[in-house]
DNA sequence: CGACGAAGGCTAACGACCGTAGCCTTGTCG
DNA sequence: CGACAAGGCTACGGTCGTTAGCCTTCGTCG
């Protein structure tokens, strides 16, 4: 190497995250990331193309953590126990990286979604316990029901909407149960396993 | 009054509505905004603290006309059907106003949420449902649930982020219809109001 | 009927931030 | 030992938000 780096994308990355945690996403701004690193705005630019990149850079680290804590959630065989696992395990991490989560599902081009790989890394344990509750022909629609019920209810929540009173842990336990019980009820396709465990 | 006004707070935030639909949430700028109402940005401070005050302004106005979308939805005296029209008619909503939609839902204090009053209003054809559905007890969870659920699912689909295929309409669909059973079936509080629809 | 005052608009200006241009430094490798 | 490429830096231009201070307009009241 021709000169002495004196950082690195990935240091960059680190550092946006935790300047978005702290200041919200206003606050990332390229001189805050620069300072954290220990370099001047302008250097950043050899590492990302500009700050609408490095956003969606630290959006997709976000993304990256959140499939690692997802993997790492147990498989018990019971796959109403670990849907509420995963569930909670989501708003756990939602709530440990507010401003971070927020980035994850923001309107734009498709281009500009963080990887796709990642998303879907992060989508497979989702995937098999839709499986085990609703059958294999409905795994996907049953997955994107149960993610959509449980991103809306996190936003929501973060963003302070549920204030009609009421217990809010209450309304989350409650939407966990009837949403297992929804995919693995009524017609469900391949109810065989269903609840239990398939295969 | 003393001078002639050459504008008013309504047409700034209608203009606000306007210019946020066009140019996307970045471009909702002060001066955009100005030049639509025909004055000069420093005016707009006669009428709005700062920006994020005119942000939540155009948010609060969103979540007024809503309101009125989901109020203008039909109580057909059939929950099952009155749900999805409810579902179908917020996500309608969603698209016509994607940027709009966008702000509704935003983490920050509870100070600066949308008028408490527009969102309860905005809610109560959701509660009505939801009553019928669950029972008066659970009400309450089974409308956040709901809610949530809508909200997720169009947030992912504004994001592009169902990317794995498979016909998104069709898991819209298949939401409705296995939230309805979920919420109607299991131990459901209160065959109360009732669903009208046998199986 | 004329002066006053308040509301509302405007220009000027400051500071924050993004992004570009161009230069300097520092290793590495022929 | 000297070229060169990568990486950092300063200087600068442009856009925005926001504030300060002035001017215009008119309803009001002496």
């Amino acid at each position: 190497m021709p000169a002495p780096e004196r950082t690195s994308l990935e240091a960059v990355v680190t550092a946006g995250r935790a300047v978005l945690e702290a200041d919200g996403v206003a606050g990332l701004t390229m001189q805050a990331v620069a300072a954290r690193v220990g370099v001047r705005a302008p250097s950043l630019y050899k590492r990302v193309a500009d700050r609408d990149h490095l956003v969606r850079l630290v959006a997709a680290a976000t993304v990256e953590a959140l499939g690692e804590r997802l993997a790492a959630v147990p498989d018990s065989g019971d796959a109403v126990r670990d849907l509420a696992a995963l569930a909670g395990a989501l708003r756990a991490f939602a709530r440990s990286a507010p401003a971070g989560y927020g980035l994850i599902f923001v309107p734009g081009p498709a281009a500009a979604r963080p990887d796709r790989e990642a998303l879907a890394r992060a989508s497979a344990p989702v995937l098999r316990v839709a499986a085990a509750l609703a059958g294999p022909a409905d795994a996907l629609p049953a997955a994107r029901t149960v993610t959509a019920w449980a991103h809306g209810f996190i936003t929501m929540e973060l963003a302070g909407a549920f204030a009609l009173g009421g217990d809010v842990d209450e309304a989350f336990a409650f939407g966990v149960r009837r949403l297992a019980a929804a995919l693995a009820g009524p017609d469900a396709g391949a109810g065989a396993g269903g609840v239990s465990r398939p295969r």
